[in-house]
DNA sequence: ATGATAATAGTAATCGTAACTAATAAGGGC
DNA sequence: GCCCTTATTAGTTACGATTACTATTATCAT
């Protein structure tokens, strides 16, 4: 809710997370402004990405290996990554019944349960060809 | 399935992380150990949880911020986080239903989901009763 | 006991990210 | 358009977690 400036810099990095086809992470990003703003730095690069999940333009994705990924895709949705290769797909969102909600918080004799983090592992279908041969 | 040798470091780090009431991470396991051998090496606590965590003697658990910490609890489990405190408890496991991880499956078009990453988060009741006052 | 070699202590290196600081530049008021 | 306040920047250093390296030590099969 501060007041945030528009800078090039900003804006530069919120479209070069917009057009990714994947889900790139911070060194991406970075490689991808500096073509356009040769001599931005890296620390700029990670405050706006901050600044641009905080404002919800993005989203960031925190891995539980591996480097923080940026989502250009704000729509509730979760992640399914290949073992293999590590590609990131988007599923649709996952509901957890009230239910099971309520007897893990129960378990665990918690107040309350806000926040569920689901993330699927798999074979995605490139891979699964190259294992086939 | 390598062979492994019985060292005192490793039967050490294993004893510490059985005894701890939480999920300690290396530093803490580094600790506890050095008390009783004074110059084991941070790298080989780190070594000695992973060879562990290979074996299956203790689980290691992957935050997605902060370190890595170690299970002494080894059964199928979850885990809930306060997102006040930074406690963590353990819950028993949820299952997803299998037509749910075919739906994913499907929306993804990968050719199988073989792992589901569940964690949940909420507010434990140490620090509910101390938010109400 | 002894020899091959896995594991160790100690240290340096790496990776991702945050913090610091002096210089720059947004953008609101005139 | 021109100031002026101050957010933001470039450049750099620092940091925490972890891994890699290397010479030395210690395990364990023979």
């Amino acid at each position: 809710m501060a007041k945030t400036r528009n800078t090039k810099q900003k804006a530069a990095v919120l479209a070069a997370v917009k057009r990714a086809k994947h889900h790139p992470d911070a060194k991406w990003v970075y490689e991808q402004v500096s073509r356009e703003i040769p001599n931005i730095s890296l620390g700029t690069v990670y405050r706006a990405l901050a600044s641009l999940s905080a404002e919800g333009l993005i989203r960031e994705y925190r891995q539980a290996d591996g480097p923080a990924l940026y989502d250009p895709n704000i729509d509730d949705h979760l992640h399914i990554h290949c073992s293999v290769c590590g590609r990131i797909e988007d599923v649709p969102p996952v509901e957890i019944p009230q239910d099971v909600l309520e007897s893990v918080r129960r378990a665990s004799a918690f107040a309350k349960v806000d926040r569920v983090h689901l993330e699927f592992h798999g074979l995605c279908s490139a891979c699964a060809a190259e294992t086939a041969t």
